[in-house]
This record gives C-alpha cells, sequence and structure tokens, in this order.
DNA sequence: GTAAATTATATAAGCAGCTTAAATTTGTAG
DNA sequence: CTACAAATTTAAGCTGCTTATATAATTTAC
C-alpha cells in the first residue's frame, strides 16, 4: 500500500487538527454553582485534561504534570486556573507536606463531567462515523504517534 | 463496543500528541547549500505544511492559509521564515499584481525533501506498527476529527 | 474615466500556553 | 545539624497564533 501518501496526509492533517482542537472553547464553571452567576471561562484542551485525569481521583501537581506531559510549572498554571475558577481545590499532603495534592471542590464533579461532555461532543460525532474497527484502530494510531514522538503518553488510560 | 472509553482516551491523547508533535526541531536549511554553512533552524509543522504544500506547485500566500487552516498574517509570517533561509522565495504573480506566489528557491526542492523526510521519520515509526487497514482507518479518523472540529482542512491531498 | 468598494498581503499589537532558571519549602541521610 | 534532594511556585521569555489596521492593486458603478 502507499505508505507514503498516508504519512504525508498526515502531516498535513495533524497540525491542522492541533491548530482546532487547541482553540479553548468558552465554558461555565463552578461559579454558576457557587453563587449563580455564569460566567464563560476559555477552557482549553489542558484544562480537560486535568478535569478528566481528576475523574480518577485527586493527584498531585507533580503527577499531573506527568500524565499530561508537560512541565511542572505547566500543571501548576492549569490547576491555578481552575482552583480561580472554584472547579478544584489543593491541600497539603498529609504524609509529604512538599506535595500538593489537587481536588475536585465538593459538589464541582458533576459540573466537570458536563464540561468534559461538551468536549467530547466533536469527537463523538467522528467517531459515529467510524467502524468499531476503525475506531479502535484510530485510538491505537494516536498512542503509536504519541510513544514514536517521543512520549510516554500513551499509558494514562 | 465502549465508545465512551475510546473518546475519553482520545481527549487524553490528543492534547499530549499536539505538544509532542508541536515541538519545533532544528534542521539545516538553504543556507548550506547557497554559503556552505551549516546552520541550524527551528522548524515548526507549519513550515513543514507549507514545505509539503509547495510540493505540488507554487501557491500563493492566501492559499497557503487556506490549505493550512490559519489567517492570512500566520501563512505570511510562515513564509517569511522560510524565505529569510533561503528556501522559497515570493514573486508578484503576473495577471493579479496584488497576488504573492510563493516557491521554492531553485534547488531547494531536494533540500525540502530532505527537510520533510526528517519530519516523516516518527510517523513512519509509528505506522510501521500498523496493519494497511489500522492506518488507513487512522487516517480517515484524523480526517473525520479536523471536519467536526469545525474545519474543512480535510480536502488538501 | 474616475470615485468607491473589494481583495490580497503585510504590519502591528496582543494573548495563551508552553519552556527553562531561580526561589521556597519540606524531607532525607550521614 | 548540616548538606543535599525533591515538590511546587514564581519569574522571565519565546513561539505561534489571533484581530485590527494599513497599503497596494483590482474591480465595479456610474
Amino acid at each position: 500500500m502507499d505508505r507514503e501518501r498516508l504519512v504525508d496526509e498526515t502531516l498535513m492533517l495533524l497540525p491542522t487538527l492541533m491548530r482546532l482542537v487547541e482553540r479553548p472553547s468558552p465554558v461555565e464553571m463552578g461559579e454558576i454553582a457557587r453563587r449563580g452567576v455564569a460566567t464563560d471561562v476559555q477552557v482549553s484542551p489542558g484544562h480537560i485534561q486535568v478535569l478528566i485525569a481528576l475523574a480518577r481521583g485527586p493527584r498531585s501537581v507533580g503527577q499531573l504534570a506527568e500524565e499530561l506531559g508537560v512541565s511542572p510549572p505547566a500543571a501548576t498554571q492549569l490547576v491555578d486556573k481552575l482552583a480561580e475558577h472554584g472547579m478544584v481545590d489543593r491541600h497539603n499532603d498529609l504524609v509529604d507536606r512538599r506535595v500538593v495534592l489537587v481536588d475536585y471542590v465538593a459538589g464541582m464533579r458533576e459540573v466537570a463531567r458536563r464540561i468534559i461532555g461538551d468536549r467530547r461532543r466533536p469527537l463523538n460525532e467522528a467517531m459515529s462515523k467510524m467502524t468499531d474497527g476503525e475506531a479502535l484502530a484510530f485510538v491505537k494510531g494516536l498512542r503509536l504517534l504519541a510513544k514514536s514522538f517521543g512520549g510516554a503518553a500513551g499509558e494514562q488510560i
């Protein structure tokens, strides 16, 4: 088969897709639940990643950085913004007080589910046009790509 | 099948992959051919896209912007840098002198092929671990995603 | 044939998300 | 208890995009 062609098409598609995915979308966050005020906040893919990661339990800043494949300062920033808008909280690990544990603010788990759901929509739409086999192959491809582009970022799930 | 899980994994994988793909890699450009000096230049995915697009013939700045899914000023910038390093040239369209046509500098087609080849390597590696069907499904997935994320960016090839 | 609107590109200003380097706080080992 | 290591944060800076504005060339209308 003509792999060359597929590789070239991927080289063209990937950056374009990146730009589309990167574009943050405004979402209503925790404030609405706390104050009854609807505030639209720009949420980036990185923020979504944090929200998804936290759905599986609290994480330290360092763990988040590793799961997302970003530097610790970047993780700090992501958490900063989510905390600012009342989605997550920091508290010190009781065992090792250097560690900052991040978790949803009480009651924000549901809000997070909704926010993630919003973000899922275009993906669901795209995947609805694939067969089961194609969807699996697609995700497998993403994993392989992430790995061969240098990240050990395939094992989060 | 459990699509939900696949969608979530994709939401986690995509941004991480983006960060990996985005990282520009230093490449030797046109200068080496002209002056015999090896200069390492930071090449971003966008620059690679331009080089690939030009492999199929000269393009106007506007056409490049459209193919890449970026704004015209962004295309101008990409061309600026490639021109600065002796890879591409601008010349006015003889018919419509508002239009700026971009093309390889004479002899740079080969250099471009090498640069693109460098960039192809991790992709080839990843695709070598897929069956033909999987590779096809993967690219189809990218196309679908690009489309449903809002871009009409699937038709370039 | 010229004034006004449109189109293609470029310039300017600004922002978001990352990076590395340095600072701060806490823990660990001898 | 002193010195080194680790987790996080702060600070500074870069890149690649965006929108708004400017400039030049073309088209349209009359």
